[in-house]
DNA sequence: TTGCTCCTCACGTCACGTGAGGTGGC
DNA sequence: TTGCTCCTCACGTCACGTGAGGTGGC
């Protein structure tokens, strides 16, 4: 018996799955239109395992798509951009220089602010909801006193 | 000609459309499934014709979609509680004791406080998301700065 | 070995998009 | 009358849900 590390434990889908509030289908239906990677050592019909790192991957493209209601083929490029930005910093020690560093630091600033802009349009729309909501129910509350 | 009395002004379905941010097939598709009524005097055939309340009803259903992540069909049942609130305020001159108005009051203010607490919760959850955009940002900014 | 959960098709569904072919109204 | 936009089918698509029938692993 091997006996899994412990600290690098494989999930089976329908675990990954409970973690991130989502299911199965799901999940494969990302694998299938190349959202989320065939999962580490995958073979057709047999069980697919995940990671831990996984699980946080997942994560962050689910709570993107459902606080900012991007479509899965604009998640399909914003996971890329990370991607390639992953492998950025997998190099950035030895290699570069620092006019390269300073363009891959350039590229992740601006990928982070257009998130943020997204976030920040999105907060302000709710914001005035909720103020809509508020002054209903303080209008409400004044005809209650009222009787 | 008996010209159209310019504060009621009858607005074709691109109008509309085009007013609320949306498409002509949407609105129709809304009918269809009995989320919006048939606009007033609609026969098969001939062109539907749309009042600025409307425009007003549209939007607001519209805006709970986009910014709540709603099902048509939970959107369904919210509107026919706005409607069926909406029926109450006409009769409330008339007829209503105090007891049937705290009753219509009350109902409205947990309607109200069903919302509020939705968007709240989609509020912090886009602050949480905001917050964590912000510190990358801060550490991008700060290996920035050593180069 | 028994029960799970998992697997792969494959068809169904929700919320529209997109023509096709035809009629209505300023 | 000419050009729009509108009309009603009806099929297509995106993002999965839901079985059907079968195999894998603690």
């Amino acid at each position: 018996m091997p006996a899994s590390p412990d600290t690098e434990r494989a999930l089976r889908i329908g675990e990954i799955a409970e973690r991130t509030g989502t299911t199965p289908r799901t999940i494969r239906y990302y694998e299938e239109i190349g959202l989320l990677p065939s999962p580490e050592g995958h073979v057709k019909g047999r069980h697919r395992t995940y990671s831990a790192a996984d699980v946080e991957r997942l994560e962050e493209l689910l709570r993107l798509r459902e606080l900012l209601g991007i479509s899965l083929e604009e998640l399909k490029e914003v996971a890329e951009r990370e991607e390639a930005r992953a492998a950025l910093r997998r190099e950035w020690e030895q290699a570069s220089d620092a006019g390269a560093k300073r363009r891959i630091l350039d590229e992740a600033a601006a990928h982070v602010a257009r998130q943020l802009e997204l976030v920040r349009r999105r907060k302000a729309a709710l914001a005035q909801l909720e103020h809509e909501l508020v002054a209903k129910q303080r209008t409400i509350r004044n005809r209650l006193r009222e009787l």
